[in-house]
DNA sequence: CCATAAACATGACATTAATCATGTTTTCAT
DNA sequence: ATGAAAACATGATTAATGTCATGTTTATGG
């Protein structure tokens, strides 16, 4: 838990390589210029916290490297994963657009490079880009369908179907490890695919092993690799 | 299911008396005008169904009297009610900014007024009122913690708190059927209480009379009058 | 007003998934 | 390298909830 002083990276957001999947990717140069100007880039260990549900946001994060878990906190103790954030994703801008304080908290899962880009440029490029407002209008919509589709499946669906489903959603989301491989590139604790899936770590091992006995799945470590995409899919009941 | 003619009715948008309660509240006379130009308004009955899912919405719909239930169809067959819109609130606008077809369907719960604006209308308004643009942008957002809200709760409670926080919720968000009563201003069958909860009709029958012999709620017809607010707000588990 | 269907209600039973217990393996800090 | 802690794994048991069957009440159209 050492406080680097280190932690601080020096990285221009025109220069970023991470900005072409982002929101910001077609920003002209000097709403960059604006972004960057007060921007801090700080490197995070696994299991850092950015943002605790409940305070309040003070600016946007923009996701240079590595994967961040974004979850609310039950009153038994327990965490239900929102979704997690890889390069290019922002955080925390929906909190800031609505007035409201955090509705969630943000941990970082593996070593990653976040810049912090504070409210008052945010909403600089906002009021004078009125595309890049709209842009965002469209992505909030989108991901509102998206979480209603969530919330769906979770109320229709069984443990089994959701994790075949997470697993798949994994897959087309965090892409593979390298090319020509299966394996998702994302490590996640068995406790992690629990609290996306909305069960027990328990029943998601038992799982894990009978998908594993099935062929469906291989484990690397921590890693899953989807050696059967077409019957996982099918576990999943898309279409049926 | 007889198409009658008279169920074209004649509203003025200038004239509204649900306007207050939504998101026009303050357009300007102006853009009211061109709200009402090319508006049609329409008397529906319980069970007439307003858009269904996966189909192109041509512009959105203002609730001036009734209710609706927006819900997804999951492949057993069963409804996941997502949320009841009431008069004020627009439906189907959350697809038209993120041009895609609807994620949902939407029917009527009781006898309603709607009002159906293009969206050649509706995009003009947005593109001529930054105001109003903004205040649709916080909506969303707002309406997106919700979601994220409604998600969470699914994922973590049981049943019974979930039914607790759904008629606790029911009385914040419809209010009562007039003064100084306690019942709850919407009549929902079993079914669709229990497709907005996430569980079986049986299972919502069954905890209704445990919650009614256990003095927390009354039952009016198909209108619950809430007796004990306090408790069926522990039964919710709210703070625990 | 009556017939019929839909909604409501309740019991019995089956199934799913959570919880508890315990042991093994991996990870990590010293 | 080593000991402790965390993560993983598996079995046994229990609790919650879904499903099926059946009967009653309520709503509704002709």
């Amino acid at each position: 838990m050492s406080t680097r002083k280190s932690s601080q990276i020096d990285l221009q957001c025109q220069f970023c390589q991470s900005r072409g999947e982002s929101h910001f990717s077609e920003l002209p140069e000097d709403d960059l210029e604006v972004l960057s100007s007060h921007k801090s880039c700080v490197a995070y260990k696994k299991g850092q916290t950015l943002f605790y549900e409940g305070t309040r946001p003070m600016g946007i994060f923009c996701i240079n490297h590595g994967k961040v878990k974004v979850f609310k906190m039950g009153s038994n103790g327990k965490e239900q994963i929102l979704f997690i954030a890889k390069p290019g994703d922002f955080l925390g801008y929906r909190s800031l657009l609505s007035e409201e304080f955090y509705g969630a908290s943000a941990t970082v899962l593996e070593q990653a490079a976040i810049c912090f880009i504070p409210k008052s440029d945010f909403f600089t490029i906002l009021n004078r880009n009125p595309a890049f407002f709209q842009k965002l209008m469209k992505a909030v919509c989108k991901e509102l369908g998206v979480m209603e589709e969530k919330m769906a499946q979770l109320a229709q669906k069984s443990v089994r179907e959701r994790l075949a489903a997470t697993i798949i959603m994994l897959k087309e989301t965090y892409g593979m490890e390298g090319d020509g491989s299966d394996v998702i590139d994302i490590a996640l604790s068995r406790e992690d695919l629990a609290n996306i899936v909305g069960t027990a770590t328990e029943t998601v091992i038992r799982l894990l092993s009978e998908f594993k006995s099935d062929g469906l799945i291989a484990l690397k470590g921590k890693k899953i690799e989807v050696i059967d995409a077409q019957r996982l899919i099918h576990e999943a009941d898309f279409y049926a």
